[in-house]
DNA sequence: CTTGACCTTCCAGCAACTGGAAGGTGTATG
DNA sequence: CATACACCTTCCAGTTGCTGGAAGGTCAAG
């Protein structure tokens, strides 16, 4: 079959399959007589894993070395689950940040909503933000003289 | 005071302070005679409100709206609350799918370890992966938050 | 013969920086 | 005075995972 048949059954476009062969994720294909690519139904089957993984959120590393693991054994689940269980790891803590964030902006918002309309600027949304990067304590003074 | 004072006082590094000036985030530098930049305390309070809005996740396209809007009004407020409201939807959202990504690996996991040293390759995690072929539209880029 | 659907390569760009090279400046010390 | 060192400058390249577009080759149908 041709790349755009393949690009249909994998559920990928041409351009991220030829990308995937670039970086040499997935294995240069053969060619025809015209040097249209063309491929077999086990370049299907290692699509769909490369696909698979990247939906799980795997990197392009990560899958390549899963790939070469494959190469070594025939069947290597042990590294597949390692893998998935740092997967696992990372995603709670992006969760976790992600609430952390969510906490917030949520106080953000309720401190700088109780006088929305207010000219003081101290206790404006605007203003508030500038207080997050560094906590330093008096850092709001600085606000102050901030516009004008 | 020279760019290293304000990347101390901001917590943001020479190197992204140049980077925001050279996007236009941050206005261009007065420059002493040995071409250093120099910067006022005014400086630091436009650095601190974008450092603060960059954790708090906004984009650099975002910020620089919000600092358009600065210009035209003193203090706007509801501009800012109206992002912040958005950030937070976009924030639930991406937890949302990090949750759903969770289940998924957690449920190919034990899917897959039914019979981890099995050599039925359609039973082993390394086939299942490859059972999730279709990408989900609007599915989160875990790489976005590669920078945090 | 032309249209259209394929395919090819290469180049540019997205976000938001970060690292490094190659060099200028300013001050303290031997 | 020379040197070391910490600053500063610019520019270029790389990161991740693609995506879009240009410019062109191939093939079947009308």
């Amino acid at each position: 079959m041709q790349i755009g048949e393949l690009a249909r059954l994998s559920g990928l476009s041409t351009k991220t399959i030829r990308f995937y062969e670039s970086i040499g994720l997935l294995a240069s294909a053969a060619r025809s007589e015209n040097n249209y690519r063309y491929y077999h139904i086990h370049d299907l089957d290692q699509l769909r894993f490369i696909a698979g993984a990247r939906m799980l959120g795997l990197s392009i590393a990560t899958i390549t070395r899963l790939i070469a693991a494959f190469e070594q054994e025939d069947a290597p689940c042990a590294a597949v689950q390692e893998t998935l269980n740092q997967q696992l790891i990372r995603i709670d803590q992006q969760i976790a940040e992600l609430l952390a964030l969510r906490t917030q902006i949520n106080q953000l918002r309720s401190a700088g909503a109780v006088r929305p309309i207010d000219r003081n600027r101290s206790a404006c949304v605007c203003a508030l933000i500038a207080t997050y990067p560094t906590r330093i304590p008096g850092a709001i003074s600085l606000t102050e003289e901030a516009y004008d």
